[in-house]
DNA sequence: TTGACGCTCGACCGATCGGTCGGTAGGGTG
DNA sequence: CACCCTACCGACCGATCGGTCGAGCGTCAA
């Protein structure tokens, strides 16, 4: 009938996304993925050299997504706490707006191993470490300048950064542990709104430089 | 010769925490189970009915280990701000004393959907549930009693405990990603130290009540 | 000696995996 | 028309997976 609204190459990839998000490398039967994407098998290899090649580009662009959605805020002009708070916001936003981000960025920085040897040499990979590399050393760029300027405590650059990714990324990923601990879905409005609420508050409590209100809103 | 210093099935769960927590369920392979536990795989199955069965007990083994080491943190004398910190040490503790734990807690939240269906019925699987289910009640009532008492601020227990769980049992199974970031492995003296002070820094400025002095050591 | 039991093993099985192969339909282009 | 190229497919392959089976072994009690 009508024209594909997607490429198959860029189906693929969705599929791609939400399965390895879900269930891991070594989870995924590319048959499924095939399937979801309303595809043969053999056609995957007409796209991708093979399953390995898929994972990384499915990784990379989600990497390259996260980037260009965190670099406005890291450019953006005020002083370093209202960037770092655009930069928490913004990446709140990429793990909602794409659910599958989360988990697929948790695993893969759990999965390196159950990769198949040398899969690290692929220019695919080689790609997407670039593009992590890429955003962890911009938010690493504004931690360090709040550090030097006064506007952070003299923290950690690489201990914040983990906090920041565990806050955030780490949440998104609980899954049904983190449904039930809230009570609601982790991506319900009110459990996100939540979430940008506490972190703010501990960041603004306990990264930035004392303050003598409380917490109270300037807005 | 000499009598086993581990019986069997110590053995293969030892040798299957380390493996599921490096390669995730999907990814071991029971011959590889046997092989490093020194024995045919047709040996394991004489010891645990499946795969699942196994998987589950080993979960159920690092739930049960890392509760009874938590409890006495909770149990303990002292205000609230006192035993969360001894909490938070006593989790770093047990992460650091056994490595593989991070990593197959981390996919085990994650890892739900790669197992197969049903398995969450089996009764190994429930017991490793209500161990995780103590444990977290515990924490969450120490953060409760915290927020009623006033020693703590009026914040969300589920995001606290998410962010905490964050902190730590992220931060330990972030492998090569967490390596790079500090310069050194994760597991180095040093690193863990500088951990633990950054988590408290954290706590005690933006969790606990807001402080007049800004965090030194009372040593 | 006998038998039962705990523990181990090699050989084997069906299912499923990632990947290959030869071929085909359709759309340019000369 | 011939020629090619992209996209797709069904059939198939070798390897590997979790799991089964029957037998061998030592130990201990009767």
């Amino acid at each position: 009938m009508s024209q594909p609204l997607q490429s198959s190459r860029d189906k693929i990839l969705d599929v791609g996304e939400a399965l390895f998000a879900r269930r891991g490398y070594a989870g995924v039967d590319l048959r499924e993925v095939a399937e979801q994407a309303g595809l043969s098998k053999s056609s995957l290899f007409h796209h991708f050299a093979g399953k390995v090649q898929l994972y990384c580009e499915v990784l990379h662009r989600t990497l390259e997504r996260m980037q260009t959605h965190l670099q406005p805020a890291l450019d953006a002009a005020g002083d370093v706490p209202t960037r770092l708070d655009r930069w928490v916001d913004a990446l709140i936003d990429g793990l909602v707006e794409h659910p599958p981000t989360a988990r697929l960025l948790l695993r893969a920085m759990v999965e390196d191993e159950s990769l198949p040897p040398g899969a690290e040499l692929l220019p695919e990979a080689k790609a997407a470490e670039q593009a992590l590399a890429s955003t962890l050393g911009g938010i690493a760029s504004l931690i360090r300048a709040g550090v030097a300027c006064g506007e952070l405590r003299p923290v950690s650059v690489a201990h914040t950064i983990q906090t920041l990714v565990g806050a955030t990324v780490y949440h998104f990923a609980s899954g049904e542990i983190g449904d039930g601990l809230l009570g609601r879905p982790l991506l319900s409005a009110e459990a996100v709104r939540a979430r940008r609420e506490e972190i703010k508050q501990l960041l603004h409590g306990g990264l930035y430089p004392a303050r003598t209100a409380p917490l109270g809103g300037t807005s």
